[in-house]
RNA sequence: GGCCCCAUCGUCUAGCCAGGCCUAGGACACCAGGUUUUCAUCCUGGCGACAGGGGUUCAAAUCCCCUUGGGGUCACCA
C-alpha cells in the first residue's frame, strides 16, 4: 500500500452528477476512509464552454446528500490547492514547458482541416484514425520560429516505442502496445490543457496514491502512465470500476432511464437506499447481506473485491431497497420526508401539516409499509382530500364492491348501526371491534361488508384498515361517503 | 473495423486469486401457499445459472487455450 493513502473524486461540472459518478465517488471515499487516508474533491472544469458553477454546486450537494465528505476540496481548501483545475493552469503550463524542453512533447502545426482529412482517409482505408506524426520531426528551433510568427499549434505528447503495462486492482495486469496510443494533444491551440494532461499533473501535485474510476477510462490509462514516466513521477495504483449498464446492456444513458443522482433524490429515494444500491452495483458486502450502510462499506470495502463485469441497473431491486429503508425508518422521519411531496401535490400546506401533525403522522403510518419512495405517498392518500360528493372509484375497487350482491342493503344496515356509534366522534379501536361483532351477528363474511365499505370510503381497491380511514375522515365525511355509495353501488 | 475489457439464475451477486467443503449459496423479480377486511408487510415453498469447445489434473464454476457473445474506446470532451 503506497503511503500516504490519498484518493480523489474528480467530476467535471458540465452536468448533473451521474449515478455512476456517485458510485465512483463512494468507492474512492470508502477506500480512503477504510485505510485512514485522505479523500479529495477536485473539479475538472477545463472545458470552459460547458462547465458552470451551478453544476459544481449541485455536484457537491449531491455528494453531501449521500453522506460523502472530503478532506480537501474547492469549498474546504487544503494544502494542495487550488482544487479547481481551471485555477491550476500555471502549474500545467510549467509541466508542459518542461516536457517540451525534454522532448517528451512537440509542437504540432497541423490544421483541424488536415486532421479531418487525415481521419477521413484513414477511415476510408479502414485504418484506425490516429495522428500520423507529421510534425513529430520538426526541428525545435524551426518550430519556435513558426511559433514566433504566430502560427497556431497544439502540443502533442511524444509516445515512445514499446508497450505500456500497468496493474489494475480490479482487472489485473493490462497491456497496451504503444503503437495503439497516438501522439495525443496535451495543450490545445488556445493554450488550454486537455483532460489527459491535467489529470496527471494534478494527481501528481496532489500526491494521489490510488485512482479508481469508471472503465471507460481504461483506454486513457496508457497515455497517463506514459506521462507519469515522462514526468519522472510515481505511477499511482489504478482500479477501473465496471460500468453501470442500462437494460439494453449499454452504458447507462438518459435513453434507458434517469441517470442523474438528483433525479432519484427528487423521486424521493432515501439517501441511504441510494448508497446501499450503488454499493451493490459491482460489489457485495458478504454475498448474503443486502441491506447495509456506509459503516459496513467502510469496514469491508476492498478494491480487489470489485466485479469486473458491468452491472445492469435493476430498478425493481432499487425500489425494493428504498421501501426497505422506509419501512425500517421512524414514523417521524418518514413523515418529515414525505411532507414536501404532499405539499407539492397540493394536498396540505406546511401550516396544515404542522397544525395536524398527529393526524398526518397517523396517515403516514397507515401507508409506511406500502410506499417505496417518499413521492409515492400523495397519490396514495389523495382520496382523503377529495370532496366527498365527487370521490372517484377505481375500477378494481368498484369491482370488489359489486362482487357482493347484498352490498347496498348491507351498507344501509351498517349505516344504521354506525350513525349512533359516531355521534361522539370516531373511536377507531372500538369501531373495529364493534363492526366485527356486527358482522358476526349477521353471519356475514367480513369482505361482504368491508369491500363495499372500502370502496365507499376510499374508492381504492387496496389500502390501510378501513376503520383507520374512518378515523382520518371523521364521522361526517365517513357517513356522507357511505351514504353516497348506497346509491353509486346500486 | 483496430485496440482494450468482460462472461455464474431474467437482474444484482457469493463461490474463482490460494482447484476438492458446490447435489453452485443469497437477494430482486416471477409463481404457489399461509397470515390479514383489501392492498402492502411478514412467513413458507417453487421456478431458475457456471456461454460453447478443447486442454491441465485423481479432481475444474474455479487454472490455460480457442470459439462465440457482450461492452468500452478510438476529439484541440471529460
Amino acid at each position: 500500500m503506497p503511503e500516504p493513502v490519498r484518493l480523489r473524486f474528480a467530476p467535471s461540472p458540465t452536468g448533473q452528477l451521474h449515478v455512476g459518478g456517485a458510485r465512483t465517488a463512494l468507492f474512492n471515499w470508502a477506500f480512503a476512509r477504510r485505510h485512514g487516508g485522505t479523500f479529495i474533491l477536485r473539479i475538472e472544469d477545463t472545458d470552459p464552454e460547458r462547465s458552470t458553477r451551478e453544476f459544481e454546486r449541485a455536484i457537491l450537494e449531491g455528494l453531501h446528500w449521500l453522506g460523502i465528505d472530503w478532506d480537501e476540496g474547492p469549498d474546504v481548501g487544503g494544502p494542495h490547492g487550488p482544487y479547481r483545475q481551471s485555477e491550476r493552469i500555471a502549474s500545467h503550463r510549467e509541466a508542459a514547458v518542461r516536457l517540451l524542453g525534454e522532448g517528451h512533447a512537440y509542437r504540432c502545426f497541423c490544421s483541424t482541416e488536415r486532421l479531418d482529412r487525415l481521419r477521413e482517409a484513414q477511415a476510408a482505408r479502414k485504418e484506425k484514425p490516429a495522428y500520423d506524426g507529421l510534425c513529430k520531426s520538426i526541428e525545435p528551433s524551426q518550430a519556435e520560429q513558426r511559433v514566433s510568427r504566430g502560427e497556431s499549434h497544439v502540443l502533442r505528447f511524444r509516445v515512445p516505442e514499446g508497450e505500456t503495462r500497468f496493474l489494475d486492482h480490479v482487472r489485473g495486469e493490462v497491456v497496451f502496445g504503444n503503437r495503439e496510443v497516438e501522439d495525443w494533444v496535451m495543450v490545445r491551440s488556445d493554450g488550454n490543457p486537455t483532460y489527459n494532461f491535467v489529470v496527471v499533473c494534478d494527481d501528481v501535485d496532489m500526491r494521489i496514491s490510488h485512482v479508481f474510476r469508471g472503465e471507460e477510462h481504461l483506454v486513457n490509462t496508457p497515455k497517463q502512465v506514459l506521462l507519469y514516466r515522462a514526468l519522472g513521477e510515481r505511477v499511482p495504483e489504478f482500479g477501473h470500476l465496471p460500468l453501470m449498464l442500462g437494460t439494453d446492456r449499454k452504458k447507462l444513458s438518459k435513453r434507458t432511464g434517469d441517470t442523474a443522482l438528483q433525479d432519484y433524490r427528487e423521486r424521493g429515494f432515501p439517501a441511504e437506499a441510494v448508497v446501499n444500491f450503488l454499493c451493490l452495483q459491482g460489489w457485495a458486502l458478504d454475498g448474503k447481506t443486502e441491506v447495509f450502510g456506509v459503516a459496513d462499506l467502510v469496514a469491508k470495502f476492498d478494491i480487489r473485491d470489485v466485479n469486473k463485469a458491468g452491472a445492469v441497473f435493476d430498478m425493481d431491486k432499487f425500489l425494493w431497497l428504498a421501501g426497505e429503508y422506509i419501512r425500517r425508518d421512524s414514523l417521524e422521519h418518514v413523515g418529515e420526508r414525505c411532507a414536501p411531496y404532499v405539499i407539492r401535490a397540493g394536498l396540505m400546506s406546511q401550516g396544515e401539516i404542522q397544525a395536524r401533525l398527529g393526524w398526518f403522522l397517523s396517515v403516514v403510518a397507515g401507508e409506511k409499509e406500502r410506499i417505496r419512495t417518499y413521492s409515492e405517498l400523495p397519490e396514495r392518500i389523495a382520496y382523503l382530500f377529495a370532496a366527498d360528493a365527487v370521490l372517484g372509484y377505481e375500477e378494481a375497487a368498484e369491482k370488489n364492491a359489486r362482487k357482493h350482491a347484498e352490498r347496498v342493503p348491507t351498507l344501509r344496515d351498517f349505516l344504521d348501526w354506525l350513525r349512533p356509534q359516531l355521534s361522539a366522534g370516531v373511536d377507531v379501536a372500538a369501531l373495529r371491534e364493534g363492526a366485527r361483532a356486527w358482522i358476526e351477528q349477521r353471519a356475514l363474511k367480513p369482505p361482504q361488508l368491508l369491500q363495499p365499505l372500502r370502496c365507499a370510503l376510499t374508492g381504492q381497491a387496496g389500502g390501510p384498515d378501513v376503520f383507520d380511514v374512518m378515523g382520518w375522515l371523521g364521522p361526517e365525511r365517513s357517513l356522507r361517503r357511505i351514504e353516497r355509495a348506497t346509491e353509486r353501488l346500486a
